[in-house]
DNA sequence: CTACTTACTTAGCATTGCTAACGAAGTATA
DNA sequence: TATACTTCGTTAGCAATGCTAAGTAAGTAG
């Protein structure tokens, strides 16, 4: 990624002289998040489910029952694209679907208790990946990677707040 | 989240517990590294290419012509998979191909200048995106994220070599 | 009652992962 | 040389996940 930086003073358009850096913590943040996801995958698919379904269960187990679109808002994603998410979980047992009384037009999506269990394994199964591929990071450095993903959240959080 | 952060309190001043700790890192990057691209993804698309292409494009690019396997290896992905993303690339001109004098079996793949062209208007939206996601935080959490992605760039390359 | 809005589903498309199986080309060995 | 093994890439076929467009059912406003 040597070539990051010159490509940087190409670009031109800066409004203020912190563009540049912006630009190349966007670059390597998108680069190595696209490539530790991969990583990682790897261990996640021994669970049977995609990524999208653990995603989408983990929000569940951590932030309670709630309705489909609200799932899909938080996973930013699209109604018919998490319909179909909740669809593969309920059909594997790992989610359940109640009727609103209030609006009959929604659906309640709640984690089972086998859906918990299952994601609870999946996070074993990752720490575990994570224990060797972390392996050669000091605390101090776990410690700016757990700074990094509360950062990440919240510009996102924000960002789509923005919308 | 909620109850993430609950461990985590509980975690924060203890000296011994390295696994939970890993453990929660591991699930709180995993999830940020996810909705962040999730969120970058609305604007990798206006490029008509997807994460994958480009993702492959940017190696090609920064890292100059190399061999399919040698990118799908570079890419975390199988052959298979990775040829499919290179006559893709091909069809779209962005990307040729070259057969290897010594070795009749190698294809090289290099990027047009299409493709760098492609490339560079592609950052520079992603950069437009992320000006304005990344935009309430600090020099100083940027600096930190920088250092984040630098981390996971190491622990994963670390952890491929070691497969 | 009609018209609009909202919530979810269905249908259909494209991308991107995978494994299995194949062919072509290089390498090692009898 | 001939045979066997390995390596590199492709093809075929499956599954998951993104999208938009269009439909249905239910709530709301006039």
């Amino acid at each position: 990624m040597l070539a990051v930086l010159s490509i940087n003073a190409k670009l031109g358009r800066m409004p203020r002289p912190q563009e540049p850096f912006r630009l190349e913590v966007a670059d390597r943040l998108h680069s190595a998040a696209i490539h530790l996801l991969r990583h990682a995958r790897k261990r996640d698919m021994v669970a049977g489910q995609g990524p999208a379904r653990l995603s989408a269960l983990s929000v569940l187990v951590f932030g309670g029952p709630m309705a489909l679109g609200q799932l899909a808002t938080a996973e930013q994603v699209k109604a018919p694209t998490m319909s179909r998410i909740v669809t593969g979980l309920k059909r594997s047992g790992l989610a359940r679907i109640e009727t609103d009384a209030k609006d009959a037009r929604r659906i309640q999506v709640t984690a089972t208790a086998k859906g918990k269990r299952l994601l609870q394994q999946a996070r074993a199964r990752r720490i575990q990946l994570l224990a060797e591929t972390l392996s050669g990071l000091r605390e101090s450095e776990m410690e700016a990677l757990l700074r990094a993903a509360e950062l990440m959240e919240r510009a996102v959080r924000q960002a789509s707040g923005r919308e």
